[in-house]
DNA sequence: TTGAAAGCGCTAACAG
DNA sequence: CTGTTAGCGCTTTCAA
């Protein structure tokens, strides 16, 4: 493989100047340029990264755990992450971590080798929480997130949205919802439910005026969960899954059992997916900017490792939008 | 930051004897491990990995090509690519490249600067086309191929696939079928589409019975080519998309005419994406071994990138299962 | 504007 | 079993 010294012979010149031409080209004649460049293309030569990062110390790649990324909300956020990314020099490193601590750490370990130069996590856990202040990478956590962080947050303001969805139901006159929640420890399950409480105590109505089931953001989670809120004494007219995968199960569950939505039952769902336009119910779901998210989580963590200094842990959130389509209807 | 050099002040021994304690700990005593063990856990000393593959030319990293990762199919490929990467200690580099060639040659050449050790390409271009052929670098083409290959491919057997679903769809009945299919200029798409005539052609129908529009793989493409099918004076009376987000877009679209599925049109998809055994009504689809794609890729990149010699440019081809559900009936 | 030379952190002969 | 040393390909002083 040719490298930075058969270029210099081969042009004539010292391998300084060969590394001038390519990293700081008017730091060099024209002259010589032409002449490098020429010896450059005859050569076939490619500079080799592995040793122009290894010399700055800087790997360009950046780490991004996510939970599952057959989740389409998440990837929907990788593509953001990804279009930044390339369009900063920097390259993605994926690590699927199906949520397990273990492979998590070991994936955020690699900025500790020098493979990567901060970390984009998916979900609300601090891989570096066991390191003080002073020596934490560069970090940011974004959709999921959790309290005292030590890292920028991006999350959305889920306990907003989803008290929109409850506003929702209730202005269609729904009084009984059903709540299918995600997993129990998560902040972001909590923060949505307290979004709910708000919105039915707004209209004089107890939390415990829900029915809440236990889902874990699987489509089949979802499915099951129907089970256990049909079966109460006091069905719901409405159901607010907490992501839309869910939401699609539970449809399909609703439907297995010979009942109609939103005929009989309402289903709202969270995150709008690019299938919930185009479900059989259209969904009624929450908007999240995907997009946004991938692009300044990359935006901040490059900040983060040019910048350390200029860095707050900050605490950003993103707007949502209410998108109120066929799944959802007056109970009847 | 601890280097190696500090750990072997800090043991009381050479360097050489510290990487040996890493890289080959039985060829050092026990004594001297443990003694030079303890020294690097007080320095805090982690292995510089970009240091260790610079020096052996090896990145460990392998990039994977991918025209759209929101794409749910992509994303279950990419699991799998991922789970056998990690278990082989190699890491994965997203490269999103929207199907443009440019992004698509520019995440390739990574291979080039010594950034990745090889490539995984998942749509039908090889990206190394223009290199003299023992200059290749390790790459494999899955699930969408094309002829004449350099390089390993893996595929389903997508013309008998097709063939599998046009038959199940003769079988019910119907004999006036509607296709919709990828971009034209698409291998996987002329594959399929002769899987079909050769389907119809048993049955004594020709390939004209069949009438065939243009979709891109978007939900959006099967949405819209509906109307051109449906506006036909023969109308179809069941509906092959060439892939499962089409066909959810075709059957969105049926029913915003007013008519049913599969009571008025079968609907028939292609991949066994996750919602489409939850979908309303569930899809009539070809399954696909998503992760066995994602892992056989690995397997046979894995060898080329280690002994290139044993590497025949192989053609695999992977099994499909035709997966019968709610969307397709007999026409009415 | 250019060249000589040191050195990033690591591994691998080679010698002992 | 252990130490010395050269060198991977590149950038970057420092001098000329």
């Amino acid at each position: 493989m040719a490298n930075i010294r058969t270029v210099s012979k081969l042009a004539g010149v010292s391998v300084a100047t060969v590394s001038r031409t390519f990293s700081t080209p008017d730091s060099v004649s024209e002259n010589t340029r032409k002449k490098v460049e020429k010896a450059a293309e005859k050569a076939g030569y490619r500079p080799n990264l592995m040793a122009r990062n290894f010399r700055a110390k800087r790997s360009f790649a950046i780490m991004v755990l996510v939970p599952n990324i057959a989740n389409p909300f998440f990837s929907r956020i990788i593509s953001g992450i990804e279009s930044e990314a390339q369009s900063r020099g920097y390259s993605i490193l994926l690590g699927n971590t199906n949520g397990q601590a273990e492979r998590e750490a070991d994936y955020a370990n690699m900025v500790h080798t020098f493979q990567a130069d901060g970390v984009i996590q998916l979900s609300a856990s601090d891989p570096f929480s066991d390191l003080p202040l002073g020596k934490r990478p560069a970090l940011v956590n974004i959709c999921e997130c959790y309290d005292n962080p030590l890292s920028p947050q991006i999350q959305l303001d889920n306990s907003g949205a989803a008290a929109a969805i409850i506003d929702h139901l209730l202005e269609l006159g729904h009084r009984r919802i059903g709540i299918i929640k995600g997993p129990a420890d998560s902040p972001l399950t909590r923060d949505r439910l307290e979004g709910c409480a708000a919105a039915l105590k707004q209209t004089g109505l107890e939390m415990s005026a829900a029915a809440i089931a236990q889902g874990d953001f699987s489509t089949r989670s979802g499915f099951e969960a129907v089970d256990t809120l049909l079966s109460l004494r006091k069905r719901p007219t409405a159901i607010f899954c907490f992501n839309d995968e869910m939401a699609i199960g539970a449809i399909r569950r609703i439907r297995d059992l010979g009942y109609s939505v939103p005929g009989d039952f309402s289903v709202a769902g969270f995150d709008d997916i690019a299938v919930s336009s185009f479900s059989v119910p259209t969904l009624t779901t929450i908007h999240q900017p995907a997009a946004t998210f991938g692009r300044r989580a990359v935006e901040v963590l490059c900040q983060m490792i040019d910048a350390p200094e200029t860095v707050t842990h900050s605490q950003e959130i993103l707007p949502y939008k209410l998108i109120t389509r066929g799944s959802t209807a007056p109970p009847s």
